[in-house]
DNA sequence: GGCCCTCTTTAGGGCCTT
């Protein structure tokens, strides 16, 4: 079994990928902001309001290296951005004032929460293998899972046993003989180690996220009846995201010349080359951690929007399903 | 199978995943 299944070590070119991957959500991040706007107190005793300054900070440009420093401490704002307007306490009335303060409260708190949620949430860009499309009677070849915060022991690759022949090796280049070997993990014994590897890639208090291209039509509930095949359940704690629905709102920005939501559409459209053979679960998870990173980038998406308005549970898709299948 | 779009919603076709 330690034979078949891969835990990276830096090797040089994922270590790359990695090195990229590990930075861009605070990027991504920085890009959100950059066209608030910030007020801050600046001066004047904290218990004397009315020596206080209040202070407009525009964010607007040249957020490459300012976004930075905002983020890397919010005590830094008021010396990193020149002001755009200022003016003080005693030229404003009451209500200005509290709008004021309100706003001040509501956007740093927003940036702080975006700053902590981002750091505790474990992302994982993940694909899998299989004998075909049908997860009733299809079997899982392989997986493949790379832990965007990157360092050692980042990625995750297996073979998987199916115990039954291979009928679309043309597509994957993955055998019957490659798989139905000993030493090739079947699912139930890969489970638990999955596991127990993502449980230790879990940040204290931290949430998991799991990304694929496709994953709610095809991954997810491919995982959810192996899992169930094998006499386990998927953590309730572990989310998913499928970026099919972040291509679908790519394909409506205006003058978008994306014309297919596929994998290697978007790969295409953003410029990304080939990495690896195309249909093997590491070489496309690797693929939609780079297309995961300019998607977000063009749609402004922040982690927590990501877990806020496109994640869903295993369970979740589990009980729409019975809703929809009840209501035919 | 899920989702979206439309010549739709009491439906059907196409895309996407292997």
């Amino acid at each position: 079994m330690r034979a078949a299944v891969c835990f990276s070590h830096l090797q040089l070119p994922r270590c790359q990928i990695h090195t990229f991957t590990g930075s861009w959500w605070e990027k991504i991040h920085n890009f959100s902001i950059k066209s608030s706007t910030i007020y801050s107190l600046q001066g004047g005793n904290n218990n004397n309001t009315n020596n206080k300054r209040w202070t407009q900070k525009s964010l607007s440009t040249n957020t490459e290296g300012i976004g930075k420093n905002i983020l890397s401490s919010k005590r830094n704002i008021a010396q990193q951005i020149p002001d755009v307007t200022s003016f003080t306490h005693s030229n404003l009335n009451t209500t200005r004032v509290e709008i004021n303060e309100c706003k001040s409260i509501h956007l740093e708190q927003k940036i702080t929460e975006n700053k902590d949620a981002s750091k505790l949430v474990t992302i994982f860009v993940f694909d899998i293998e299989t004998t075909g499309f049908s997860r009733e009677n299809e079997r899982i070849i392989e997986i493949a899972l790379q832990d965007l915060s990157g360092g050692v022991n980042s990625t995750f690759e297996t073979l998987v046993n199916p115990d039954k022949f291979v009928p679309n090796q043309q597509i994957h280049g993955i055998s019957t003989y490659m798989v139905n070997k000993p030493g090739v993990p079947r699912m139930k014994d890969l489970i638990p180690i999955l596991i127990d590897y993502v449980k230790d890639r879990q940040k204290p208090g931290g949430q998991i996220l799991f990304i694929a291209h496709n994953g709610k039509a095809f991954d997810v509930p491919f995982l959810i009846n192996e899992f169930n095949r094998c006499s386990f359940e998927i953590p309730l704690y572990w989310k998913f995201v499928d970026t099919m629905s972040l291509a679908r709102e790519i394909m409506k920005v205006e003058g978008s010349k994306l014309s297919s939501k596929s994998l290697q559409a978007l790969r295409e459209y953003y410029g990304i080359p080939v990495i690896g053979k195309a249909h093997r679960a590491m070489a496309d998870v690797n693929v939609l951690a780079l297309v995961l990173q300019k998607m977000t980038r063009d749609l402004k998406l922040t982690v927590p929007d990501l877990l806020e308005n496109y994640a869903f549970t295993a369970s979740e898709l589990i009980n729409n399903s019975k809703k929809k299948k009840n209501s035919r």
